[in-house]
DNA sequence: ACCGATTATCTCGTTCGGCGAGAGAATAGT
DNA sequence: ACTATTCTCTCGCCGAACGAGATAATCGGT
């Protein structure tokens, strides 16, 4: 966007670049594996979710997509048609549904970030205690930038 | 994924958790300027090309975004349509289409990316050129581990 | 205990982005 | 000139996501 060659516009840059690569990865994967763009994305948040023991609900992983309700439900029959989750009736509110991760989920969502976590792990490898933390500083000074309303608004 | 709370995979989570907030800026600007998700990744990369002095035909950008023929066209119909980019047939090779990059299109992109590039470089502000160079080194490591084959094929 | 308001999910009908197949137009090789 | 190749566009279709509204369960006030 900018000519400028500064140290702080090449990360600019080198950050997109990253995005874009993962996001291409994402998408591949996804073809691979027969789910589109949005099933990837609700297992991510779905095992996230289960990994954090959080509660999820079609409402909740709805608006964590941007999605209305009606995409939420075809969403979810794709999902539990391939086997990765299930729903399972909220017994305290009886309105509710609760979204049951099934194990094929977690196969699948390690296929995926597997391989891309141990890249980058080993990647790590080649830096000291000292500048992984410089790393970290700059990372969340860049998710703050990305996102200035904050995770609370 | 995993439950290690090592600072490689802190930085593992960090950069999916930024690489998700750009996603969804991306989104929501996308939304309000009329445009969908496909055409602000077209209107970047066309930006990228027109900035970097390449040539960018119908061909290149469908390869560029994954889309077929037919897709490509109506993508580039409704760019047309909103006056970011015009169609110009190639004299030397007149098969070809060379698109041209509006100033509306760079207006646009530069409304979306300017402030979060002020937000990226001001970040930037606070770190010392050799800790801005160890980031560097990390980033384009990650790019590495995350795009395996490499830009060269 | 009843009744309206609220919350959560699902159903129906529609819109439109993207795909596959193939047509049309220009170029390159023999 | 003839054929193969390259590049773009047209046509018909599928399906993800939307808006509107139906259905079902819970909560609050009386």
């Amino acid at each position: 966007m900018s000519d400028d060659d500064t140290p702080a516009m090449r990360l600019v840059h080198l950050l997109r670049a990253v995005t874009v690569e993962l996001h291409l990865r994402g998408a591949e994967f996804a073809a691979r594996s027969g789910l589109h763009p949005t099933d990837l994305r609700a297992l991510i948040r779905l095992l996230d979710a289960d990994r954090a023991g959080e509660v999820v609900t079609p409402g909740r992983l709805g608006e964590a997509l941007r999605l209305n309700s009606a995409g939420t439900t075809a969403l979810l029959d794709r999902l539990e048609r391939l086997g990765l989750v299930r729903r399972s009736r909220d017994e305290r509110d009886r309105r509710r549904i609760l979204l049951v991760v099934e194990p094929k989920a977690v196969e699948l969502g390690w296929s995926f970030f597997g391989p891309l976590i141990g890249g980058l792990v080993d990647a790590a490898q080649e830096f000291t205690p000292g500048e992984l933390d410089v790393v970290r500083r700059y990372l969340t000074a860049a998710l703050d930038a990305a996102d200035p309303v904050g995770k609370g608004g």
